[in-house]
RNA sequence: GCUUGUGUAGUGUAGUGGUCCAUCAUUUCGGGUUUUCAUCCCGGCGACCCGGGUUCAAAUCCCGGCACGAGCACCA
């Protein structure tokens, strides 16, 4: 009908019969998170469960921004889940628990509403695991992991699969002997060895671990316990006790959901809501895992945990980056099951929009060169001021000019003096000649034209040290920084240099800035 | 190999059959404000993986390709 009559005449027929059908469909676009499904408000439960292996890095960020986001959303608690259950492979780092739970704090923008630390939760993981093998929903089995991997090949049931309950009970407290050994005994779930699916044929639930050469480094945990859960068993009983509502987590672990489903069907529970997002690389970050960044700290590769190179929360804070901008960037991401590759300008187009307008100038020369500057006639000013912001009220700096017999000495950069051959502007002072030989002079207060403007600085200004991370590599620029009374930890911008934080001065008494963005 | 997921401008993202010659942000380019190469403002460039099908109408539904990713660990 469209076809032969046109859509304006549908659209006359249609005012006539059913006016409803035209009224505009909104069509705005979405801000924000997408709506969370099956939300009740003041019902939703949602965890962040890292590995306290070290701090936190940049990647976890998403963790912790999109579940406390949604929590806050719906009025709901985000539980801290401390998944602590490898005491060798990626061994628990006693001083991360606390740290974690402050960096956590710091990216929410509030605490967690409870903190959880599974191995404190061993014996429950025991009852489960005794109930579901005596149920017979599970069995221990012996066979070794590349046996069974052939097993799972080939569809085929492994010998252990066919015990009774009994023996299955007699060979779980075996396990749990102190001379048993790691890969002699697991407990499994049992499944259905026909399933399409290779990766839920008879998962493993439980293992032994040598805590006696490798206790837990909790010392409350220590040696004590030797059969510990993995990861698809440890956390399935946990969301299921905890009463999450909302599983948010990478689709990597989509096989996980199906592993833990199968489960929960055993124990008739239902299993939580449950949604993924895909795999995020940042341009600017190589291949970086808590594990491999642990091992080069330790061994004296990178300065810390906060070492400006590193992709860690503790170097964004280091540096500067605010949680507001964190928060922003992430949720600007979504949750959208792509594997996506950003860049870190976007975060720190978020972070200039938070910081620009409370950031306080400073001048910063790099590379300084001397140039006496003689006055001929004009006025000698003994200070000049300039606006601590160019729009903000942030009072007013005063530089001190020391004159002697009509001429006082300055720093500019030596950039600039080797780009610009002609008559220059100071910035918020005056006109002068081009510097030859180091001497150059007053040429007038005001400015009548187009010169180039450039900062400068007394040269008794304190030297000074830019850290900027580049790549694998640090790069030191040194300069002279203008007097000024902000404490450690001031974020300022250095006019034409970029954004930065001030840090202590080092033990040559330079002061100290970490660059934080252009 | 089996299983499983994803494909919209350079990078992210909105869009769930018509109002989409496709949104917003960022990047980049040009211009304006500014005694910073910052901030702010204006503008430009730039995309629906490919091929069929369904339909009056497809970024949106179906089928088939192709590309990329992940799982099949006694790691998390």
């Amino acid at each position: 009908m469209a076809k032969s009559s046109g859509l304006d005449h549908l659209r006359s027929i249609l005012e006539e019969e059913a006016p409803h059908l035209l009224v505009k469909r909104s069509k705005e676009r979405r801000e924000g998170l997408p709506p969370l499904p099956n939300a009740t408000k003041g019902k939703v439960v949602l965890r962040f469960a890292p590995n306290p292996n070290g701090p936190l890095s940049f990647g976890h960020g998403r963790g912790v921004v999109i579940n406390a986001e949604y929590a806050k959303l719906h009025d709901g608690d985000l539980i801290l889940r401390f998944d602590d259950t490898d005491t060798s492979k990626k061994p628990p780092m006693p001083d991360a628990y606390a740290q974690i739970a402050e960096e956590v704090e710091w990216i929410a923008g509030f605490a967690p509403h409870r903190i959880i630390i599974a191995s404190d939760r061993i014996q429950t993981y025991y009852e489960y695991a005794e109930k579901i093998i005596t149920e017979g929903g599970a069995y221990t089995c012996n066979c070794s992991a590349e046996d069974f991997k052939l097993f799972r090949q080939q569809l085929t049931e492994c010998p252990c699969r066919g015990r009774g309950a009994n023996e299955n009970l007699t060979l779980w407290k075996q396990m749990h002997e102190t001379d048993s050994i790691p890969g002699s005994a697991v407990v499994r779930i049992k499944t259905d060895m026909g399933l399409k699916n290779p990766a839920l044929r008879d998962w493993p639930a439980l293992r032994i671990q040598d805590t006696s050469a490798h206790p837990h480094p909790r010392p409350e945990i220590g040696s004590k316990y030797r059969v510990w859960p993995l990861l698809d068993f440890q956390s399935a009983i946990d969301d299921h006790r905890q009463g999450v509502t909302h599983i948010i987590r990478g689709k990597d672990l989509m096989d996980s959901t199906r592993k833990q489903k199968l489960l929960y069907e055993k124990f008739g529970w239902n299993y939580p809501e449950t949604i993924y997002w895909g795999r995020v690389k940042i341009h600017e970050f190589g291949g970086f895992s808590t594990s491999e960044m642990r091992r080069a700290i330790e061994a004296g590769e990178w300065t810390g945990w906060d070492d400006p190179r590193l992709p860690t929360i503790a170097t964004m804070r280091r540096r500067g980056i605010q949680s507001q901008a964190l928060r922003d960037f992430w949720i600007e991401l979504g949750l959208t099951q792509k594997d996506i590759s950003v860049p870190l300008a976007t975060l720190y187009s978020h972070n200039t929009k938070i910081i620009d307008s409370t950031t306080p100038r400073l001048s910063f020369v790099r590379d300084p060169v001397e140039i006496e500057l003689s006055r001929g006639d004009f006025v000698p000013h003994p200070v000049i001021e300039m606006a601590g912001h160019p729009s903000s009220e942030l009072g007013l700096r005063k530089i001190e000019i020391a004159w002697a017999n009509g001429s006082t000495p300055i720093f500019i950069e030596r950039a600039d003096l080797i780009n610009h051959q002609a008559e220059l502007r100071l910035k918020e002072w005056c006109n002068i000649s081009a510097p030859t030989n180091g001497h150059s002079s007053m040429l007038s207060l005001d400015s009548d034209g187009d010169y180039p403007i450039l900062h400068w600085l007394p040269t008794d200004s304190p030297p000074a040290i830019l850290l900027k991370p580049e790549g694998r590599e640090v790069k030191i620029i040194s300069g002279n920084l203008e007097v000024n009374e902000h404490p450690e930890g001031t974020i300022i911008q250095l006019e034409r240099v970029g954004y930065a934080r001030i840090e202590a001065d080092d033990e040559l008494g330079r002061k100290v800035l970490i660059h934080l963005h252009d």
